[in-house]
This record gives structure tokens, sequence and C-alpha cells, in this order.
DNA sequence: CCTCATGGTGACAAATATGTCAGTATTAAC
DNA sequence: GTTAATACTGACATATTTGTCACCATGAGG
């Protein structure tokens, strides 16, 4: 059994889906990948749709998961980025595969009714 | 906007996320990856954690979703079995990129702790 | 002092996803 | 007539996820 974060799960596929199921989740990894270090607020402006408040709880998961790294910038204004962990960064062929799926799945449900 | 079950997406991998997202979809997706069409009882032999009326769900949703199809015979007592479709035959490389990268962040916690 | 920008937090409500339990239909075999 | 196998369905309870709203702290610049 693999444990983590209380939970128990049978397979590492459930654990992977266990960190990357969330609502934004694989989006935010997404914009991390091609956007290297992100600030919240221009994550904000990324994704006008998630509240602020989803937006850093979902920050905070990865975070936990150790997917993502916050990096607090002693400075007033507060400064604080977002980057991927090496860990994250190896989502980059999940994130590829679930997009490509996504396209042909598109054009199949397009193209029957 | 995609639209598709009366929800709305902005991409195409949110489109693919509301399709595979399910507690248990991906690993039902597996199954049938390698074990061709299966039977109710079967995966509920496969799956033991799974009470039958939610693999019956995950089950339906993914029928509806054009992922699996669905073959009912004519006999008694009734035989019904499942299969993947094409596009869901093509979910293939994303399911093994979650298998293969969940292995990875398996081992990554594993060793940090 | 007042305002602004930034990056938050806490309490709570609503929505969605899962899970549990009991019940149905068919017909063949005993 | 009773049981057994298979594949379900409906009503309901619970859990988990997401969303909303209002609020806080800092220090610079006016």
């Amino acid at each position: 059994m693999i444990s983590h974060k209380d939970k128990e799960f049978h397979t590492t596929k459930d654990l992977a889906l266990s960190v990357i199921g969330g609502r934004w989740k694989i989006a935010l990894v997404w914009a991390l990948l091609q956007n290297f270090p992100l600030r919240l607020n221009e994550l904000q402006k990324l994704f006008p749709d998630i509240n602020q408040r989803m937006l850093i709880r979902q920050l905070r998961e990865l975070e936990e998961d150790l997917i993502i790294e916050r990096t607090v910038y002693p400075v007033v204004p507060p400064k604080v980025d977002y980057k991927l962990t090496e860990i994250g960064y190896s989502l980059e062929p999940v994130v590829t595969a679930i997009c490509t799926w996504g396209d042909s799945y598109h054009d199949v449900l397009g193209s029957d009714s």
C-alpha cells in the first residue's frame, strides 16, 4: 500500500491522480511548464475564471505534493513566485499526452453530432 | 468554448480531464487496455474496492463519453461486456504517461522521508 | 493619516462525487 | 415453488471539492 496524506492507494497511478486530479492542477502545471516562474497575480491574469482563494489552495496543494516550489521575496509590496520542481517538471509528458488526447477527442465529438 | 454535457471548457485538456477525472476511470481504462472485453462481474473481481453501484456509474459515464462500448447479449442469465472504443483505446499514451510518472513520483516520495 | 499594491486567511455555503442499502427482472434447474 | 446467476436501478447519506465573501498585514508615497 502506498500511503500519502492519510490516504492509501493500491497503485502509483491512483497516487498520481490524487496529485494532479484537482480541477485546475493540470492547467497550472501546464502554465508553469511554459512560463517559468510565475507570480500569483500573473497566474490570476492567466486564469481569470479561478478565484484567488481557489488558486491559492491549488498552489498550496501542489506545493505540499512537491510539484511546485514557492519562493517568498522579503520586499514590499510582497513578491512571491511559483515554479515547478524537478518532479513537477517531469509531469510534462503527462500534460502533453492529456492535451494531445483532448484534441483528438474534441475532434471525435465534433464529427459525430 | 467546447460544450459537452452542459459544461463549458476553455481548453481540450479541461475536456479531457472531465472525461478521465473520475475516481476509478483511469483504472478502468487501464484494465480494459489489457484484458479486452470484460464483463461486469469480471470487473468486480478486478476491483473489489469499488462497489457495484459505483462501478456501473463509472462505466455508464465512460460509455456516454464514448470511451467504452457496452454490448448486451440476449441470453439468460444476462451477459453484458465492455470494451474500449477506438478513441478510448487512444487513451493508452495518457494512461502510460500517468503510470510512469506515478512510479517516479512514488520513488521521490520514498527517498525523502 | 490615507491609499495602494500584493499576497494572503477564515468561516461558511453550495455543488459534486462517492458510497450504502435494499430491491428488480429473467429463466433454467432442482 | 424455490433458488441461483447476472446485471442492473432508486432513494438516500456522506464526503470531498469548489466557490463566495469579507477581512488582514506591510510599508511606500502622497
